[in-house]
DNA sequence: GAAATAATCACCCAACCGGGTGAACAACCA
DNA sequence: TGGTTGTTCACCCGGTTGGGTGATTATTTC
């Protein structure tokens, strides 16, 4: 099983490092950071990804909406804008590019990825392709067969990326149940940390 | 300047009540908070609001696409699916309705409010309406003329919704002198918090 | 009856975050 | 020259977060 190929065309090297960070955390491999429409250009002949991650306001010849444009006519990739809060103007024209999503900035590592699954799913499915399963409930249970099911329960519940606090009020438990229980998960899972678990879960998934 | 009605349909109260919280934060208003298709429907039909929010996974007699398309067919509104991480097999389902976006869950204040408004913003473009701009590109800088050059930019930034940490990544500064120039920006601005700067703002820009 | 498992929680700690206080230095200006 | 303004920073505090340790109680299993 090879990783889906993400571009990010992103001149501001700081967001697009941020960017690159976050997907390499996980089932992403990033093909190729591009600086400016040009560069965006070459890679997506050259080294064509499973998906594009544009900046909106690119500063370069063409911004992130001509690419887009480019993008619905050369290829039939799924894309995601980079937006600001605050730029009304532009996303009036990129409303017309039919993007897949938009990812508002400053954004986290779950908002990044959680968008871009959205879209390639989404993507995917209006092309009839298939993709790898995410969801959880659609995981055999069994593969997790050490977890009781109050730690399955959570378990489900980290991966949809809640915080202990949210976690706690969600089950009525107080947040160092939460805590104990995650500490027990991690015990059985051999992890550290939540996100080594949510790795580990999206392993299992991708069987 | 009435304040925009939003309908949020959550039947998961400690989500609603946190939605809500976060509207009643800013600029808009929660018209009813409805926790079944039918008190949507009800509520719809004697209380329209400007925008809704759906949560996708409803567990009442119709779920959150179904109101979704009642939506669609008799009134003109913008709609968000509050969607999780997972759910994919239903997000298939989601994209025939065509929402005006989705905020993943969970989600932050900031979040939730740049996604309704991109929603609103790109509805009403589409509708040909037009809404007041966000853009404080667009806002008379001389609005705030009491701040300097250097804290005008960092409101923009906080505007924006950035953390100190990384604003002062991105001006080259320590994390200490973003704050002593919020500080400053708080005094000249009669504020005490970066949320109370950007009502402020938004109040400006609303002329 | 003893041992293992499950579920609950309190407490500690290190890290981070936002806001507050105080201060240094340079430039400008009256 | 002395006051104002702009920019930079260190330090403290209170709150929250995630992970670690240890403890209690009930249920199940041998």
């Amino acid at each position: 099983m090879s990783k889906l190929k993400v571009l990010i065309v992103e001149d501001e090297p700081v967001i697009a490092e941020n960017v690159s960070l976050y997907l390499d955390n996980h089932d992403f491999e990033v093909s190729a950071i591009a600086y400016d429409s040009d560069e965006a250009f070459e890679q997506l002949k050259t080294n064509t990804p499973d998906a594009v991650i544009l900046d909106i306001n690119l500063e370069s010849e063409k911004d992130g909406i001509d690419i887009a444009q480019h993008i619905n006519q050369q290829y039939q990739l799924p894309f995601l804008f980079l937006t600001s809060y605050s730029d009304k103007n532009t996303l009036d024209r990129a409303k017309n590019v039919k993007p897949s999503g938009y990812i508002v900035k400053p954004f986290n590592e779950r908002t990044l990825l959680a968008s871009l699954e959205i879209a390639i799913s989404n993507h995917a499915t209006e092309k009839n392709h298939d993709l790898p399963k995410l969801s959880i409930e659609k995981m055999n249970r069994h593969l997790l067969s050490p977890l009781s099911d109050r730690e399955f329960e959570i378990v489900q519940l980290v991966y949809d990326g809640m915080r202990n606090t949210q976690i706690a009020e969600k089950i009525f438990v107080t947040v160092n149940t939460v805590k104990t229980h995650l500490k027990n998960i991690y015990l059985k899972l051999d992890a550290n940390t939540r996100l080594q678990v949510i790795q580990k879960l999206r392993e299992l998934m991708m069987k």
